[in-house]
DNA sequence: AAAACAAATTGATATATGTCATTGTTATAA
DNA sequence: TTATAACAATGACATATATCAATTTGTTTT
C-alpha cells in the first residue's frame, strides 16, 4: 500500500475547535501556514526516534498512536479522529517523537509548523491556556489508564476499552462499533495478548454483552458491558 | 499524627527552575501571594474529589501523589520532590482533584494561587510555554509507564523502579536509596501486591543485586539491575 | 514497659493469562 | 483461479503472580 500523499486546497481549520480563540487574523495565516494531505489506511505520518516539524490536525480519519515495547510489541497509547491533534507533545518538548502514528482508516491531515506553533503560544495567551488543557487532559487519561491496567484484569480493561471506543467514535444505528481494529490491535491497546482477546471477546458474545461478525463489534448489552468493566467513577 | 502546619517567612520561590522565566517584578508577587507551610509525614495535601484553589511548590520534603482504584487500592502515579510542582494538571483542567496527595518525608510546600497561575500564563508567554514543557515531560513519562506495565513482569518493574528512584532521589554515600517507602507503597507504584514485592526483593538480594536492612534499598549491582529492567531505551 | 497496631515475612494454593502449536478463514496479489 | 499472506480461532500447557492465612518483627501510643 503506497502513502498516495495528495496536496488538498480548500480545507479549513477555522471550524476546529482547538483554534477557536484565533483571531480571524490568526487563522488565516494559520490555513495559509498549515499543509494539507489525503492518507491511505496503513500509511505511516511519522515514527518513533524521528524528528518532527510540526504537528497534525485531523480532518478526518482515525490514526492510532502507538510505542514500540518488547520485542517490538506495540503498545497502542491512543486513537484520534476529527478534531484531534496528533505529534504536539514531543513537539513541545522538542525531542524526537517517542511514539509512532498509522492510519487505520483513510483520513485527511493538515500539518502546521512548529514555527506557528510556538507563535501562537507566544501571541496568544488563551491559546496557550487551551494547548496548556489539552495538555492536561491526555495526561489525566494516561494517569487513569496506569491506574486500571495496574488493576484490573484484562477481562475488565476489555469491556473498559470497548466502552471508550463507544464513546470516542460512536455506534452506528445498528449499535455496532464504527472503528475497526484488528484483534492484535485490540489486545495492543488493552495491553494483553491477541489469543487472549479472542477468547475474551468470545466470552462476551457467549455471554450476551456483545455480538461479533468479522470485526464488527456491536454492543447489545451496554449495562451489562459497564458492569463487567468494574468502572471506578471515571471514564463514563 | 496531626497535620502540624506552620507559616513560614522567609521563603522564596526565586531559585525555583520553574519560575526561571519570571521577571523579577514577577517574581516579587509570586513571593508575596504564595502561602508556606510545613507538614509532617502523613498529612494530607489534598484529597481525591476535593476542590483546589492553587498548586503546590515542594521546596524540601517527599510527596507521593497517587489514584484510588479498585477496592481503595492506591496507584502511585510519582513521587515528587524539591523543586517540583504538584496539583497543577486538576488546577489547569479546573476540575476537583483526581489523585491525592500526601507527604511521605516532612516537607515544606508553598501554595500558589489558581489566579497568579493564570496571570503569570497569560502575560509571560515564555513562562507558558515553560509550563507546557512540564506537563508534557509527565505525559511522556506516564506514555513510557503504560507501555511498561503493560508488556513488562512485575521483576523487571520492580527493577525499572529501583532504578528511576535512584535517578530522582540520588544515592547517598553508601549505596542507599535516598527514599524510604513501605513495601506496600513500592506495591502501589510497581502495580502488583505487597507479598510479591518482599519475594522479589529477597531474590534481588540473592542475586547481590541489592542489600536489604529495613526500608533501605542499597544498590550493589547496577549493572545487574538494568539488565533486568530491561529497558527499551527511554528511562535511565 | 506494656499494649495495640502496622509492617514484613513466609508458605501453601489457585488461577488468570501468556505461550506455543495447529488449523481454518479471509483477503490480496499474481 | 491459484498462490500467498495476514488474520482469527482453538486447544494444550506452563507459570508468574494474586490471594489467603499464619507468624514474626518493628513502631507507636498510652
Amino acid at each position: 500500500m503506497k502513502n498516495l500523499i495528495e496536496p488538498l486546497d480548500d480545507i479549513t481549520l477555522s471550524g476546529f475547535r482547538f483554534f477557536k480563540s484565533l483571531s480571524d487574523e490568526e487563522l488565516k495565516s494559520l490555513n495559509y501556514e498549515k499543509t494539507c494531505s489525503s492518507l491511505k489506511k496503513g500509511s505511516i505520518i511519522y515514527k518513533e526516534g524521528s524528528r518532527l516539524t510540526g504537528f497534525y490536525c485531523i480532518v478526518r480519519g482515525i490514526v492510532k498512536v502507538y510505542k514500540t515495547g518488547i520485542d517490538g510489541k506495540e503498545q497502542i497509547i491512543r486513537f484520534a479522529r476529527k478534531g484531534d491533534i496528533i505529534a504536539y507533545r514531543s513537539l513541545l518538548s522538542q525531542e524526537s517523537a517517542c511514539t509512532t502514528s498509522k492510519i487505520i482508516e483513510d483520513a485527511i491531515l493538515c500539518h502546521v509548523p512548529y514555527k506557528t506553533l510556538l507563535n501562537l503560544i507566544e501571541k496568544n495567551s488563551s491559546f496557550a491556556l487551551a494547548m496548556l488543557r489539552i495538555v492536561c487532559a491526555e495526561l489525566k487519561e494516561a494517569n487513569e489508564y496506569i491506574t486500571d491496567i495496574a488493576q484490573k484484569t484484562v477481562r475488565e480493561r476489555l469491556a473498559e476499552i470497548l466502552l471508550l471506543l463507544k464513546d470516542s467514535f460512536d455506534l452506528d444505528a445498528d449499535q455496532t462499533l464504527q472503528i475497526s481494529l484488528t484483534r492484535e490491535e485490540l489486545a495492543n491497546t488493552v495491553g494483553t495478548a491477541t489469543e487472549s482477546i479472542i477468547r475474551l471477546l468470545s466470552e462476551f458474545k457467549q455471554d450476551k454483552l456483545i455480538d461479533l461478525q468479522g470485526r464488527k463489534i456491536k454492543i447489545i448489552n451496554l449495562a451489562g458491558l459497564i458492569k463487567v468493566a468494574n468502572l471506578t467513577n471515571n471514564r463514563s
